[in-house]
DNA sequence: GTGAAAGCGCTAACAA
DNA sequence: TTGTTAGCGCTTTCAC
């Protein structure tokens, strides 16, 4: 029984690999770091011996005696929708390799909340800091502004950043609906949203569509608002009533593709005919949702590539250094009418209405 | 200008509070922390300045000192599908008012992976570690083992576990969806899956599910797999193609919702009586999928509660010391026969076929 | 190619 | 109630 290793009570340090393979805690640790000079002899020892003892390297120490954090903190409304978990795969894929960690938090929706969450991140000293929209308490601004690490705000580019910025005109993608459906000839419009008054990407996409309807001489004729999570049935329900009061809309505008989806059924299962006797839209490109009934008419908000973009200029940073030129980025919102709004005149003037 | 306050390009530390405000840094980091007693003026004060300067406190230093870490250190497969996000949710919610954090990491379905990302994660020296699924490599149990904080392991409770475990079983949940199917007469068989040989879950489902069959005198007439994303679309092509290759089936299993949903999409489109002519079942039991034309026959896997139960055997034994008994939490996988199973014979024996 | 000394910013333990 | 001292485990810097 010699070599049974009991549990260790004291975690491993960098001196215990030391002793154990005679070698000075200098040479383990650039060993273990691929750094400096090394013997392969003196390497392939440590190495061996560092293994069987099952040493994991302390990062808390290291990264208190380097004074750097392999770590971008990464804050979020949420993520019970689909939409968080998408930007997290692109930053996912654009830290890729670059030795970056994201780290996650989760602002819901709340400015207070969200100013916690960024303290809490910031006292870890990330290398780097990604966060959700434009708009924070003017605390959270300015622990942005003092961090000294780069700051990259996404999804949204309607606004003053901080810092960098990777995004989509949140107004524009509303207006550029707002355009299409008023092109391909719908004059009765409904609009479904949120009540989240710190969803201020569906508010400027709101903007943005009833400042556009507005020039093509059309307006909301009716809206109705959902608080909670957004499932099909939020959306079919949300359907059944706004027509109930208004059942003389001939389009509805949806601020995401989950209600829109419900909407949907419920309009297929009302034998309503879509996209002739009304049109919808939803909102964000949701792949998963492609194989719906008809395929639904939406804006593609580019989630996944926003991740990338924001990660790789995080990386960037890190790597030639915090004095990097802060970069704005917008991506344009690719609006594809689907099956569920009309192909009209779609090729007509820009702002003019068209009938069909 | 006198109180301009330019950025600072070193970091503010305790040191720079301490002097700002004439007490000692020891006093500072007291009410930094809340602790000890100290006086209301100096508190006061202190407070004052460190918030002027705008000082967020270094946990790196904090943490090595104190030789605790507020971190809890999460694994889990994958975030694309609509799965885990829920256990997220779950685990923030458990660990609300704790002052633990959760970290997450993204395994990939991939032992090599997730040994990469558990080592990264257990360099911070995490206060708890929560994994997905009982199967690690070897030196990825090694090293939970050897780690000295509580693990547990979510999701599954098919096997041994190294502490911990939150979970249900997903070889009774395959075996309780072909009893059900059984019973309610279905008689040809289809099982829809993942190509994943890394899906230890789907895989124990479906061991649960042909095992219960077989004792009803029942197999599996036809399977399809497939890889990638699971959307809607994936669903219906997937059913489609088997259904081609057996048109005779008369019940589909699916290993997730999303699938299950595109497959009754498609089976509505194809005019086949649901459940009638074919019966259909997921698993999962997303509710963002309420709301279909029939509601989908599946299993809840009580993804949000096993989050909630993890995170709370963490917060118990970071409190109580790493000393706690592990706990072994089997929750019962929810059976919904929803309005795509039959509800045939129901309430008939247990494990004996019946007949419509 | 290797080692010794100093210190990263904070907190535990003790002293006053 | 407040202050002093001695590290936490590693990396930086410099010496050999």
């Amino acid at each position: 029984m010699t070599h049974a290793s009991p549990r260790p009570r004291r975690p491993l340090t960098l001196r215990d690999v030391s002793e154990a393979s005679g070698v000075s805690e200098m040479t383990v640790s650039r060993v273990l770091r691929n750094t400096g000079d090394v013997s392969g002899a003196t390497r392939a020892r440590v190495l061996a011996v560092a293994k069987a003892l099952g040493y994991v390297p302390n990062k808390i120490a290291g990264s208190l005696a380097s004074q750097r954090v392999n770590l971008v903190a990464v804050i979020i409304p949420s993520l019970s929708n689909m939409v968080f978990p998408e930007v997290l795969n692109g930053i996912n894929a654009g830290l890729e390799g670059t030795g970056l960690q994201p780290v996650v938090g989760v602002s819901r929706y709340d400015p207070a909340h969200e100013e916690k969450v960024l303290y809490e991140m910031l006292s870890w000293r990330p290398s780097g800091i990604i966060i959700a929209g434009l708009e924070h308490s003017q605390a959270a601004r300015a622990m942005l502004r003092a961090a000294d690490v780069s700051v990259v705000e996404i999804m949204d580019v309607d606004g003053e950043p901080v810092d960098s910025v990777v995004g989509i005109s949140h107004r524009r993608a509303g207006a550029e609906m707002a355009q299409a459906i008023a092109r391909a000839g719908y004059r009765r419009i409904g609009f479904l949203g949120t009540t989240m008054p710190m969803d201020h990407r569906a508010r400027k996409r709101f903007e943005g569509f009833t400042g556009a309807l507005a020039r093509a001489g059309l307006e909301v004729a009716d809206q109705e608002f959902y608080s909670g999570g957004s499932g099909l049935l939020k959306g079919r329900e949300m359907t059944r009533a706004i027509l109930r009061r208004s059942p003389d809309l001939d389009f509805l505008y949806y601020s995401n593709d989950m209600i829109a989806a419900g909407g949907l059924l419920h309009c297929v299962d009302a034998g309503l005919d879509v996209p002739g006797r009304i049109g919808l839209a939803g909102f964000n490109g949701i792949e998963l949702l492609d194989g719906l009934p008809l395929a639904l008419a939406t804006t593609d908000a580019c989630r996944r590539e926003i991740g990338e973009k924001a990660a790789a200029i995080i990386a960037r940073a890190a790597e030639a250094g915090p004095a990097a030129r802060p970069e704005r980025i917008a991506l344009a919102p690719r609006l594809s009418v689907g099956q569920t709004l009309l192909r009209g005149a779609l090729g007509g003037g820009q702002d003019s209405p068209v009938g069909v």
